[in-house]
DNA sequence: CTTTTGATGGTATGGTTGTACCACAAAAAC
DNA sequence: GTTTTTGTGGTACAACCATACCATCAAAAG
């Protein structure tokens, strides 16, 4: 072997570029030259590192749902471990509306993964269900936790509200997405709605 | 002049042959070529209709909205003109949950162009917040009329509701589209919460 | 009847895209 | 020191796309 280079730093390099280069003109408009002009590489080498365009996207949609991953549990984890309940939901539902530049850009990205995926079977649309349903999970539990402690009014339906309220995030972050809304406003809206639910 | 064709229906034609042919395989996979095999035509007449192919894509869009805005109007004449606010609110909000084949097909491709128009500025965005916005304010008009008759808690915020109730039904919507719901499901979610707003 | 004009088909063209192919350098293996 | 092997560059190629151009036919206008 030559030159010693780390496979996996070189591919999240790429990968990189690709997801700046998406997030700028839209996935659709990335072609292997974009990326290799975006990541100063040339486009034999993005072809070394993922032979085809189709397995590149792909690279991509898993680190883009990886750090999407981080970055809930890291804005749980900064709300404060194990404190109230409201706080969690509340930070696991704020991630979803896209407030600093690369929230945007992933949330935008993810966005058209995930439309695309819809018409395209190349993309198998498993990695944007899953995410979804375990905090859906998620959230039931941490509802119907706030009514046995006395938080919430024991009369609502912890799994039909976790879907609601995954439903209204999902549903405000696009709105902040296509610019009918800023963050702050979405921000409000999900604070208000959820201090229906979890009085105090 | 010779054949005495009317223009506006030859571009109906042509424009759902692109629809058409967007819901089946993506609206990022239309192109001349496939429009004119779609709509039994050949490549020249499309251009002949519209220009471009930009044109033909906003034409698209106009018309996928002028229809999606039939729809809602209808689907509240249907259930009953001037009924309880209830079920106007509901008719408004469920239409946004893709049951027949023919809403899925409208709901993906708009989903596509709302999606496109982010990155792309010839789209323009206005389009996708016109609609909202007056569904929003229709909406909110509609609780405090609720909230005014009695029906509902007089402690909400109508405007800050109307936006939860867009917001969840959109969000239900693109979960649907994603396979992640049935559009049963998403109208069993729907109505209860509309339940929680509106007991009775 | 002739001429103009709207409607249509076919095809050429310039550009772009994904991918395959060829070449080469340099480090490791032997 | 020779021979693999691995990383990298450049380029060629076939397909496809949007669009421009040329030709034609038939109906209306004169």
């Amino acid at each position: 072997m030559p030159k010693l280079v780390d496979h996996e730093e070189r591919r999240a390099h790429i990968i990189d570029a690709l997801l700046r280069s998406a997030a700028s003109s839209g996935l659709h408009s990335v072609t292997m030259r974009s990326v290799a002009v975006e990541a100063g590489v040339s486009v034999r080498l993005v072809q070394y590192y993922f032979d085809t365009k189709e397995q590149l996207l792909l690279a991509a949609m898993a680190r883009l749902t990886t750090r999407m991953g981080e970055r809930v549990q890291q804005r749980v984890r900064a709300s404060g471990a194990a404190t109230d309940p409201r706080g969690i939901i509340e930070a696991v539902l704020l991630e979803a509306v896209p407030t600093d530049e690369e929230s945007r850009a992933f949330h935008l990205i993810h966005t058209e993964y995930a439309v695309l995926s819809v018409t395209d079977p190349a993309l198998g649309g498993q990695p944007f269900l899953a995410a979804p349903n375990e905090m859906e999970a998620f959230l039931a539990a941490r509802l119907a936790a706030a009514q046995q402690a006395g938080d919430a009014d024991p009369r609502l339906d912890p799994c039909q509200e976790a879907v609601v309220l995954l439903a209204v995030s999902a549903g405000l972050g696009l709105s902040v997405l296509l610019g009918q809304r800023t963050a702050d406003e979405a921000t409000g809206i999900l604070r208000y709605h959820l201090g229906r639910l979890l009085p105090g």
